[in-house]
DNA sequence: AGCACGCCGACT
DNA sequence: GTCGGCGTGCTC
């Protein structure tokens, strides 16, 4: 006879492929009252004694499972920590990127933390509802009512941003962006329902937060990020599950438990944080779509450029477009072609040299630059060849004005160097880095403050008074008022990274460099000239973005097409390539090897056969890790046979 | 991962 | 006859 309630199934927190499924336990009488879905739970497996942490997922009818079943030994908590929503993302990610459900639930759920625990559960007798925000913004430069309704109609869209700073009533600044982006959550929690804003890092989420800060009462909002220590994780994470909040975090917020999820924000979704460094690799944008599908809410992928997924997503009619009205464009002159004669011989053009002499005497100009330090790479003087450490290999760089050369990898000096193509000594500098550029251009203007931010330095904010901000793309201040001006110097260096993205990439940092220039501004290009420096010109993204699009497709490349990659040992690989029906595939490159004596397949397919290619190669990685052994002891080599790894999408991999 | 089951060589 | 090698498979 089936006794309600007192079976049920659990997921196990293991990193085994073979263990990525429910198994069924008996809950004893002693656990009833705390077993429910959601919580965390103690369970025997195989043998008495060895237990594993594990999720109850749910209750079953008894029978399902024909063998004999064991207890719960333990309910860890009682908080249901894995919500049903989570758990269907969680899954559906797993099943779509060959990846077991645990992994993901490890990137959702923060390690749990006693104190803070007892603190929430205490605090929550007495909880009050939250209080709404009765301040509903309305947000100029769009049309009117578009971003009220954005949630209310459950729109998914992509979000043309303003290219211009705001003020926020304490005085601060922040990019127009996180004012849209803000506005439309505090319509969603308006209507008593979640709202997620995803931000790359740190910076723009401070933007965010500020913005937040003027609009909502502070204990709606709840952040996620990777400064947070565990247990202010987690209490993020526990009062989600209070009722509607607004979410802000990094990639991590788009795994938040979120109640009654109402809108999903990713701000410039090209940006490569987005890309989940743990396996599965599921990136951000992909867990954005798929709990929107899953959940019903709206979405907004914001920018000032278009990603080319996103522009693929508009073309087939998944995305709505909504684009400023009236359209703001902000004023750039490209350089390219320009006689270049100015105080610095070749990288800063004259015309240049004059827009930041003019602005600053107004405020501040920013100088976009693409490496820190002073000589980012340096060669032999005879040969030209690039200077390599002579101990080990490693790039060879100066950090400071008269600095001896040391090795980026290991930090040795360089100090008897000698070249390893035609035993030369003598190194010359063949780039110039922020400290550098800043050098000069203190001397070009003399009295004038310098600033010099990059990312190991970063400087947050810059006040309006004149001054020469020397930035690492990405790495700029947020100036008060905007830049009178913004000089992106290294554009041409910038372009030569052997990738795919090298375009879109320099594209976004121009314009999001571009975009906090004060009204009326001028930004020069220098060095950047056809279609990329028009795209910019004439600050037209989404045609940058429909133009790449076929492009990809002819050379099936992505996004037009999908990825995998699957590396292991060349057996092991092949085995798993073959696995895969090749009625669903378009072709299979490689194997090639990799560095660590492995190799690399990569498979490409269309979006439809995603769900088949992913079944293939799930089976194949369950059979080869339930399949593996140690290698005959003594034999050196490997210390185990090396795992079958699959990755989907990999943004860095052509 | 661990751990048990299982089928072939040296031992009391 | 059996003790134990580690190849193979399973974990509710």
């Amino acid at each position: 006879m089936a006794v309600p309630g007192r079976v049920c199934r659990v997921l196990l927190d293991s990193p085994l492929p073979q263990l990525d499924r429910l198994f069924d336990y008996r809950v004893p009488e002693r656990l009833v009252e705390h077993a429910q879905p959601g919580v965390r739970v103690k369970v025997p497996l195989r043998s008495a004694g060895r237990v594993s942490d594990g999720y109850l997922i749910e209750f079953a009818d008894e029978g399902d499972y024909p063998g004999a079943l064991s207890e719960v030994e333990e309910v860890i908590s009682p908080v249901p920590v894995l919500t049903p929503e989570v758990w269907a993302l969680a899954r559906a990610l797993a099943d779509r990127s060959a990846g077991g459900a645990s992994d993901i639930l490890r990137l959702a759920i923060p390690p749990r933390q006693v104190r803070v625990e007892k603190t929430w559960l205490a605090k929550r007798t007495d909880a009050v509802p939250f209080a709404v925000p009765t301040f509903v913004p309305v947000v100029r430069g769009y049309p009117a009512g578009r971003i009220a309704q954005l949630s209310r109609e459950r729109e998914r869209v992509a979000l043309q941003a303003i290219p211009r700073l705001a003020e926020l009533p304490d005085g601060s600044w922040a990019g127009h962006w996180a004012v849209t982006l803000a506005a439309a959550a505090v319509h969603c929690i308006a209507e008593g329902r979640t709202a997620i804003l995803a931000v790359p890092d740190y910076r723009d989420q401070d933007q965010l937060e500020r913005v937040l800060a003027a609009l909502a009462p502070p204990d709606l909002v709840s952040r996620f990020d990777a400064r947070q220590s565990n247990a202010e994780r987690y209490r993020s994470f526990l009062r989600c599950l209070d009722g509607p909040r607004i979410v802000v975090g990094n990639r991590s917020a788009l795994y938040a438990p979120a109640t009654d999820l109402g809108l999903i924000a990713i701000w410039d979704d090209g940006d490569p944080l987005y890309a989940e460094p743990l396996a599965p690799y599921v990136h951000a944008r992909d867990a954005a779509l798929v709990r929107q599908q899953q959940q019903g809410s709206a979405l907004i992928f914001a920018g000032h450029t278009r990603s080319v997924e996103v522009q693929r997503l508009v073309e087939l009619g998944w995305l709505g477009e909504i684009t400023p009205d009236p359209l703001v464009i902000p004023r750039v002159i490209p350089t390219a072609g320009q006689p270049e004669r100015g105080p610095s011989q070749d990288r800063i053009p004259s015309g240049a040299w004059q827009v930041a002499r003019e602005a600053l005497k107004d405020g501040p100009v920013l100088v976009q630059v693409a490496r820190p330090g002073y000589a980012p790479t340096l060669a032999c003087r005879t040969c030209g060849q690039p200077a390599r450490c002579n101990h080990c290999e490693g790039p060879l760089n100066v950090s400071r004005s008269g600095a001896v050369p040391t090795c980026r990898w290991c930090g040795k000096l360089a100090t008897d160097w000698i070249c390893d193509h035609c035993q030369g000594t003598e190194l010359k500098q063949t780039t110039a880095g922020s400290v550098r550029t800043a050098d000069e251009l203190g001397r070009a203007f003399p009295g004038v403050r310098i600033i010099v931010s990059d990312g190991d330095h970063p400087v947050l904010t810059v006040d309006s008074a004149p001054s020469l901000v020397i930035a690492t793309r990405g790495a700029e201040p947020l100036p008060g008022g905007g830049y009178r001006a913004v000089l992106l110097l290294d554009g041409e260096r910038m372009l030569v990274r052997e990738s795919l993205r090298v375009a879109d990439d320099c594209l976004r940092w121009w314009s999001n460099a571009i975009a906090l220039a004060a009204p009326g501004a001028t930004s020069v290009l220098v060095g950047v000239g056809g279609f990329l420096a028009q795209t910019v010109v004439t600050w037209q993204y989404a045609r940058y973005a429909a133009r790449e699009l076929p492009d990809r497709r002819t050379h099936h490349l992505p996004p037009a097409v999908r990825l995998a990659s699957v590396t292991g040992a060349p057996d092991a690989v092949a085995k798993a390539v073959g696995g895969i029906d090749p009625e669903t595939i378009i072709d299979v490159l490689g194997p090639a090897p990799t560095s660590d004596g492995l190799v690399r397949s990569i498979v490409r397919f269309e979006y439809a056969h995603g769900q088949a290619v992913a079944e293939a190669l799930r089976g194949s990685v369950v059979r080869h890790s339930s399949g593996r052994r140690r290698p005959p002891p003594g034999k050196g080599g490997y210390g185990r046979t090396p795992t079958l790894k699959v990755r989907f999408d990999d943004p860095e991999i052509l």
